[in-house]
DNA sequence: TTCAAAACTAAGCAATTGCTTAGTAATAAT
DNA sequence: ATTATTACTAAGCAATTGCTTAGTTTTGAA
């Protein structure tokens, strides 16, 4: 009856996905996606009704890539603490660019839009942030001898050495980073 | 001989600089700093060429005003690592906004503008981190005992600490801050 | 083969962007 | 008082923003 498109609509948010990662929300026009997605504005607009929509898919898109490439081997691994190490070492191959790195999409975004970003956009970013933390709590876990209290205050600093690696990848160099990551696991 | 001006420019740039600081560079308009300096885009022109001369001049003023509230203070303190973690107190209070924190106007540019920065912007900030390490180094120098492998490798640690806080303390609670200013100082 | 439904192209919309310019008002040495 | 110099107001510039719409092409059930 109607005609089919000429698109799948996962294979250009993922290629949406990479140009907000390399270019912020702000700074990307809806012309620069037509151009890397390969489709009109018509389109777009049809299938994700608007610049917004094409962002919260591309986040959606983000959240599986990163559970492939760092949740799930960080679930997977029985080493404890030194998996969570993996994990920050994973995350910095996870976000390579060219010299310098990407960063963490999101917290990318929350860097930019700040408090007054979109409220969808917002909880996204907030359940992603749990998310991580969750599963950081959940590794400190296995530990059986550290209390809830330890276990609290260490999923904290990690948290935010995670938020630090993210922005600092972006403009440090490799050996400055690795120092970093070696650092924060000295004393766990 | 010719009429005088009704600002005075350092004033006019400090109102930028905290807009800019709030709001980030490139969702600030020339609009929205004519209201905020309230002066008339012709005298902002005129006296600073365009809108990344009311930036470049906004980074001199929060430099001083970094000087004036952070590395002064850093300074003058005598009793070593202390001192620095003092440091990491004290920028809390210096970008304190509403419920959550404004973070650092460097790292928020850095974070927002990428590697596609204005090369004149881009030096502005990679001399600021410059100086903020070099302050750092100082302090742990004054430990006699530690070699200077050592202070490399602690001051990176401190470095990307430091702007972890900065992106953190925007998303985050004062007591995730805390415990992670705490816990970045129990192994040093 | 017909035809309604959906997807395409491309032109164009109002609003906003950074910036300029034409015209007027204030200043102080002459 | 005149005059050259500078600062002001406010209107307007082209370019870009996110988004829409008019018109055409493809589709497959009837």
């Amino acid at each position: 009856m109607a005609r089919k498109k000429e698109y799948i609509e996962e294979e250009v948010i993922e290629k949406a996905m990479n140009l907000f990662w390399r270019n912020g929300y702000e700074t990307t026009s809806v012309r620069m996606l037509e151009k890397e997605m390969g489709i009109n504005q018509f389109s777009m607009y049809s299938s994700f009704g608007n610049k917004q929509g094409v962002f919260l898919e591309s986040i959606k898109c983000y959240k599986k890539k990163a559970k492939e490439e760092l949740f799930d081997k960080l679930k997977q691994s029985t080493n404890g603490i030194e998996a969570i190490k993996e994990y920050f070492y994973n995350f910095i191959e996870f976000s390579k660019e060219t010299r310098l790195n990407k960063g963490c999409l999101l917290t990318n975004t929350v860097n930019e839009l700040g408090e007054y970003a979109d409220t969808l956009i917002m909880s996204e970013i907030v359940k992603f942030a749990t998310d991580v933390k969750s599963h950081i709590i959940e590794k400190l876990e296995t530990d059986k001898q550290k209390d809830s209290e330890t276990i609290s205050k260490q999923a904290n600093y990690l948290m935010v050495s995670l938020q630090g690696l993210s922005v600092a990848s972006k403009m440090f160099e490799k050996q400055q980073i690795e120092d970093f990551i070696e650092s924060v696991f000295e004393n766990l």
